[in-house]
DNA sequence: GTCTATAGAGTGATAGAC
DNA sequence: GTCTATCACTCTATAGAC
């Protein structure tokens, strides 16, 4: 019997709806082990660390997504100004609009910070810096402060979007950015 | 005994320290017990609704705060650069550089966001129209949107902050929005 | 007596760990 | 599935104010 092939490489996009959803707290085993299909005893053979190993292997799993396809596009792209392009373009689906949250903000802003402060650090400390390297090699003078900005904005954007219940909100940003970020000339 | 005069008036500040310290799902009646050293008996006498009605005079309360801190001023007072330079110096205390979390914007990405959609979208609207309102006394002709941008700015800037664990990113945004808000001229 | 406030034992349900 | 701890919550008992 049993003839599902489940790894546990493909949990963490189903675990990671869960924490959105419910945040670190309420995501309960329960609601994970209905959303995975799997008992709890499978969930403790992937994860024996038990939930916080769960949420660590997510934050990975979001975290490599980004270094794939955002933050290495923006280091390593010959042509910056597509390269911040792409980056709206990415963020822009992979948030939808706003209607997807953030989730290493949205831990950022949770006890579950105290649990995974490094990873958070890191996940943001990246995305700026990245943005930063790009912006600079379009000759933006203020590249630091315009990626900390940029980066901030999407993540309040994020907020304000799902609070006033209007994506509206999230894709006037993203458009206001690609204007302001990928503008020929600039102070 | 106990001629310790404690209202019920006198609890929401006690209360929004646990619920930003450990959000909605992990604050627990008995850490609010232990940081109100109030029995669960007390806390069911003044809040029948249980955690609930908790949060949700927490939230009343910091709305109540902001309306009369900054709300109001920015939507009343007659010179607009004041008002405006006003709330962002009633933010940047208020949040201390980012060090306390706006506890509506995490509600607003925690599944408590379902129980308190309302005063969520309330808060943030108010926010909203009453600095558009401002911007526009002073003159500004894109006021509604730059209004939206700064009030998300504000709140990435305290994801951000926390997730890098630096006030500087707070603080700069607080000193970029000076700048860009209370511009003599502008587009 | 009534009313409000107190503390805390006790409830069933459910948590995460194993 | 089984474990224990803890959850939100109820309820009893008690106190002083009126």
């Amino acid at each position: 019997m049993s003839r599902k092939p489940v790894e546990r490489g493909d949990l963490p996009p189903l675990l990671a709806e869960v924490f959105r959803k419910h945040g670190y707290e309420g995501a309960s085993l329960a609601l994970i082990s209905e959303a995975t299909g799997l008992g709890k005893g499978s969930l403790y053979n992937f994860f024996p660390g038990g939930k916080e190993e769960m949420a660590a292997a997510v934050l990975a799993d979001v975290d490599a997504w980004f270094e794939g396809n955002v933050f290495a596009p923006l280091r390593d792209k010959a042509d910056a100004e597509t390269a911040i392009s792409g980056m709206l373009d990415a963020v822009d689906a992979y948030f939808r609009s706003g209607r997807r949250i953030c989730l290493v903000g949205a831990f950022a802003l949770d006890d579950a910070r105290s649990r995974f402060a490094e990873r958070i650090r890191g996940y943001f400390a990246s995305w700026v810096d990245a943005l930063a390297a790009a912006l600079a090699r379009a000759g933006r003078k203020d590249a630091a402060a315009l990626a900390e900005e940029a980066v901030s904005l999407i993540q309040g954007a994020i907020v304000l979007s799902r609070a006033l219940g209007d994506t509206g909100t999230f894709d006037r940003t993203i458009r206001g950015l690609r204007k302001r970020l990928t503008a020929r000339r600039q102070a």
